[in-house]
DNA sequence: ATGTAC
């Protein structure tokens, strides 16, 4: 019997090779099931899939980028107050002014202090442990060239961006409240993950117990790397507190705000499920068992703010993290040059815009790169997986470091 | 997705 999971639809377009790609990870040793969420791609391994094991961990499954993931902060900015133009203005001068490592901790510091409390600052790991826990990645952070930088509080490339949003509709008005959220606020949601560090984990745990392999659970090399993944997740979440500080801070928004979701759609977590020890590995898989997640669109789509059901074991306690890749990277800059210049590619069909210094990410993260959103939230609510609470709508997308 | 090399 097929140890295989797709959560899909006839209207939703799944790219063969993914699905060839999810089938060959489910014949991994210790594979119990391999679950394919609707925004199903490929990538260097399956995107959009959770995989779960026992007895044993696969580093590569969860990728470069452990804790990427998507937060969604309230600003001070009120939607009727919003000024486009000027904001993008300001924007334009990016959003990295501090550089030395001294600097770096108290804006870190600083950022944490400026979020009101909803308890949900300290999820991963005691604030307390801070410094400690971001300074656990001096060696990556040694090892950048450049004098005393570090990629702590920067965006990064490919499709990780931070963008203003308005929201569109309220379905469910309790629970949106009661998450904090008002409408009359403009939101901010960022998408960043580890950057480097991730890579660097990745990479020792490869070298050194061959993760190709996969490491047992109970060995020293899988309690280090579940140490060490932990930290980027941790590390993660603070850099997307960080990059929402530096975003309102370039906005001249005051910087107070409040964390209100955050959830990491790269990472392997234990669950235990009839008195077994599951793995769950999640690569572009959001977690359904840890209460409301954010499942943007492209920035020419609407965000959904989705509550998960209560049992979604059939999905691997996981949700799609995005729309999916529809149109190769590669593929982007022929196929719409034709459509758009390099300045009306940056205006969107709701009149938000984009900035972005990269000529090539602006076609590679055009709308069209990506399927449709709408599509990928119906088959969620088909198999009974979410409620949608709201939409938001893009305003402004920022996708420079 | 990444930092680095080209």
């Amino acid at each position: 019997m097929s140890n295989i999971t797709i959560i899909s639809s006839d209207k939703n377009w799944l790219v063969h090779a993914a699905v060839e790609q999810l089938k060959s990870v489910s014949k991994l040793p210790g594979v119990v099931k391999a679950i394919g969420l609707p925004d199903l791609h490929p990538g260097k391994t399956p995107v959009g899939a959770a995989i779960i094991t026992e007895n044993i961990i696969y580093p590569h499954l969860i990728g470069n980028d452990i804790g990427c993931g998507m937060a969604m902060f309230m600003t001070d900015l009120e939607k009727r107050k919003l000024k486009l133009e000027r904001l993008i203005s300001k924007l334009s001068k990016g959003i990295n002014n501090v550089n030395f490592d001294e600097m770096l901790l108290k804006e870190i510091n600083q950022a944490r202090n400026n979020q009101n409390s909803l308890g949900l600052m300290n999820k991963s790991k005691n604030s307390e442990n801070l410094e400690e826990v971001l300074l656990q990645a001096p060696e990556y952070e040694k090892s950048i060239s450049s004098p005393l930088g570090s990629s702590l509080g920067t965006i990064g490339g490919g499709n990780h961006f931070a963008e203003l949003q308005e929201t569109e509709s309220v379905f469910d008005e309790e629970t949106f409240s009661h998450l904090g959220f008002d409408k009359k606020q403009i939101m901010l949601l960022v998408h960043s993950g580890s950057r480097g560090y991730g890579q660097t984990i990745l990479d020792e745990s490869i070298k050194l117990y061959e993760a190709q392999n996969g490491l047992q659970s109970t060995s020293s090399a899988a309690k280090e790397y579940l140490s060490k993944h932990d930290n980027a997740i941790f590390w993660a979440a603070i850099n997307r507190e960080l990059i929402a500080y530096r975003i309102l801070r370039a906005l001249g928004i005051n910087t107070h705000t409040i964390k209100l979701v955050d959830s990491s759609h790269n990472s392997v977590s234990i669950k235990e499920c009839d008195n077994k020890l599951l793995y769950i590995h999640r690569k572009g898989a959001s977690p359904s068992d840890a209460g409301a997640v954010v499942i943007p669109g492209s920035r020419g789509s609407l965000t959904y703010l989705v509550m998960p059901s209560d049992n979604t074991c059939i999905s691997g306690y996981s949700l799609a993290h995005g729309a999916g890749r529809k149109c190769e990277r590669s593929m982007c800059k022929s196929r719409l040059e034709n459509k758009y210049t390099k300045e009306t590619i940056k205006y969107t069909k709701f009149k938000g815009r984009v900035i972005c210094n990269d000529n090539n990410l602006l076609f590679e993260e055009a709308p069209e790169a990506y399927k449709n959103i709408d599509t990928v939230i119906q088959s969620l609510l088909d198999f009974g997986l979410i409620k949608v609470i709201a939409t938001f709508k893009p305003i402004l997308t920022y996708k420079n470091n």
